[in-house]
DNA sequence: CAGAGTTTTGACCCTCAAGTCAATACCTGA
DNA sequence: TCAGGTATTGACTTGAGGGTCAAAACTCTG
């Protein structure tokens, strides 16, 4: 009643870690191929074990993709919230600084969560609801910065929501478009994309 | 071999229009829930009949799946390709006109396609290429008309391609945006999508 | 109505992936 | 170094779903 928060004990770190390495590959995978298209023997192999380990840390599959998400999503949510470049200035600058931030973090970091943002339909319905929850979160940060720009009278949007749904489902494509792209081709289109949503509400380059 | 093309007997027309039925039901579950998360079984039963039935008229699950998206892209091109109101006229009037159409044939018609031009990762090889095939025939109308528009100084886009892009992958979303609306909700929900994607052209409702 | 052609059935096989678990290997601190 | 918990294995069960096929049911047409 007393500790209960207290000890990160070594072998509780070392667990935990162990989890992170799972949840990293596991997502890899899903948003490679897909959730149904994975199996957990994959998830094992990539990671140089057995299915059986796997089920040491996750109850099901299920449970494995529920986590995957969550921790995925919040970490890329916080890096969005804390952005220098978001944090302050006109609202123009500052989403695009979010945008770009974004795309990034899509393209360059997680291919892997393709598709996090997009709920796929194949997904287990309890997933849907926690991906929604996710969503929202992220998008206040986005909405903020657009409503501010609204009312300043800088944007000119037709639909608040509307545009933020199109940046969105725009943003989670970025992957699948660059593939096969390197290098600075990667930069430019990350730039190119950012540009073009940025006519969303109104701001020629 | 003379007359190879001549008779769509009766029988023949009869084997057609079960072979769009099954189409169309396929279609309709793979939309919703998936391509790997839907079985033949599935499918069978939403026409009741039993699987066995299936493989009367298609080889595999693949060359079903295969038809189907064929034959769906190809009756959705041709609808956006014989739209009046995209043949004349100013591009902006043009291409609004070619965007409300898609997305009211994407919400009302075919929410079972969503998804078929995004080209989801866990379909099978061979498939990704009809579909890319498919889309660019698909693109080319919009393709047309915005590079019209951005030659004779009416839009102003940073990159056809990823203008292009991203209303395509903001309209493949539309149904699930819809999901919950009915009647007029959904009208003013196409409209405002529209208004939205012309603003990636430099048009302000 | 008979019988040829067409369509549908339902039982069957086979593979693959989720999930279980007793046995084993691995640590680590006393 | 050995006893404790901790982590991992690999062989196993189970169920679902793709695919096959001979036999039954239907549907024309003579």
């Amino acid at each position: 009643m007393s500790a209960e928060q207290a000890a990160p004990s070594r072998i509780e770190r070392k667990r935990g870690r162990r989890i992170q390495e799972i949840l990293t590959a596991a997502a890899e995978l899903f948003g490679e191929r897909g959730y149904a298209a994975v199996s957990l023997e994959d998830v094992a192999e990539r990671l140089d074990v057995t299915k059986g380990s796997l089920y040491y840390y996750f109850a099901s599959k299920d449970a494995l993709g529920t986590a995957a998400i969550e921790t995925l999503g919040n970490e890329w949510t916080s890096r969005l919230e804390n952005l220098p470049a978001a944090q302050e200035g006109p609202p123009a600058a500052r989403l695009r600084a979010l945008l770009r931030e974004h795309i990034t973090i899509a393209v360059r970091e997680y291919p892997a969560a393709l598709g996090l943002f997009l709920v796929p339909r194949e997904w287990p319905r309890e997933q849907h609801e926690r991906i929604k929850e996710l969503r929202r979160r992220h998008d206040g940060l986005f909405r903020r910065v657009v409503e501010e720009g609204v009312a300043s009278g800088e944007f000119r949007v037709t639909d608040v929501g509307t545009a933020l749904q199109c940046m969105h489902a725009s943003m989670s494509q970025a992957p699948v478009w660059c593939e096969g792209l390197a290098g600075a081709a990667v930069d430019r289109a990350i730039e190119r994309l950012a540009d073009t949503l940025m006519m969303l509400v109104g701001q020629a380059p």
